[in-house]
DNA sequence: TGGCATCCTGTACTTCAGGCCAATACCGAA
DNA sequence: TTCGGTATTGGCCTGAAGTACAGGATGCCA
């Protein structure tokens, strides 16, 4: 079932190159202790790589070699300890996969399925954390686009913008001629529109930060 | 392989019926016309159910229907016209995969295994869309790296981005597990080498404003 | 004309942020 | 081993920010 001619593990740890040849049945892979020699010697096109994230030395992501490989073989990567930012890093390099290294069987295996067909395969929770993720960007882009100022008036937006762009009130008051007590009035009466709580979290709306 | 008793298909369209019956092999999976049939009948626990999406009258996914559904049951959403936000829509709600309803034997018997295990199945073009999503929603910190913090240290910076993003010094102590007061001379510490005064100023720093 | 919204101002109070002075502990470099 | 950088914490103080509880003035609309 799995082209054990065309699967490459490495690993500098022995046992989860053990774990890994028996999780996906093939006796015969190509195991390699060192990335230096995976990058030196040439793959065989469409090959599936199974890469210790923990491995020493391990070049990061952005770096050419990745493309280069990325471009022949699919290249799965793992982690004992799973982190998800190292997760996203490693997927959006590039990578078909990113799982525990030392995963059950079943689940690596069915890895390895999902990989070489050309998919992507990602854990239960990454995936959960990604859709947040989306939706989080999405609901952005259309709730609040430009709408922060809709319920103000001309006036207590003029001092939402000033107030957001880091003037105290004592500036504002005297850039708007009146006295610090209204300006203070004004702010009030925009964290209640705006339901927010400071003049920080005015100017992260404001701007369009959050 | 595929338990046939625990197996449901739902879709109006006898042609995708017969579709999936022989691609997940099962040919005497429990079919259903309607979403209310579905609904109406009690499902075996840990059952996989097979939805077409462009089924009329399909409630929506914010429907507390589906939560009970959810609970006991991996849902399998399809879709002859898939788009992406419809996908993350049904997967936020809690669905098990979104797939091509028409797509090859191959890769809906591969949605079929990989639900049944638990695990989430999610086409190559949304999961790079979803990591493309995940990276904008935290790219931010990441890519706005640039200028503002070369002269901190990385506490300094875990701390001023906190600070950029409307956190109290207390919230920042409590998610940094040190004092308040340490807080506050780090903040000191930051606005000394940016030369600023206050932690709106850092805000429109950290967040390229100005 | 009587509400209603907007704009303006006052006093008093609490909370928080930031400045100033000072100290301990760790670690790597000279 | 001393020295400088970093991380940590303490107390004390000032001022700014924000809230609560008050009003007065204008203009608009039913």
């Amino acid at each position: 079932m799995i082209r054990t001619d065309k699967l490459i593990l490495v690993s500098h740890d022995p046992g989860l190159l053990e774990h890994w040849k028996k999780a996906l049945g093939s006796s015969k892979a190509l195991c390699l202790s060192q990335f230096s020699a995976l990058s030196g010697s040439e793959l065989p096109v469409g090959a599936t790589v199974w890469i210790d994230g923990d491995l020493p030395g391990l070049p990061a992501w952005k770096e050419p070699i990745w493309a280069s490989l990325l471009r022949t073989s699919h290249i799965v990567c793992t982690s004992s300890m799973p982190k998800n930012v190292a997760a996203i890093q490693a997927l959006d390099a590039g990578c078909s996969a990113f799982v525990h290294a030392f995963a059950d069987f079943k689940t690596l295996k069915q890895v390895q399925q999902v990989v070489v067909s050309g998919q992507i395969w990602v854990g239960r929770d990454l995936m959960q954390q990604l859709l947040a993720g989306a939706n989080k960007a999405g609901a952005m882009i259309t709730e609040m686009d430009r709408g922060w100022d809709v319920t103000l008036t001309s006036r207590e937006k003029e001092i939402a913008v000033l107030a957001a762009n880091g003037a105290s009130n004592k500036a504002i008051a005297a850039n708007c001629s009146i006295t610090e007590r209204t300006v203070k009035a004004h702010l009030a009466a925009i964290f209640e529109k705006l339901n927010l709580t400071d003049r920080l979290q005015l100017a992260l709306r404001v701007h369009g930060i959050n």
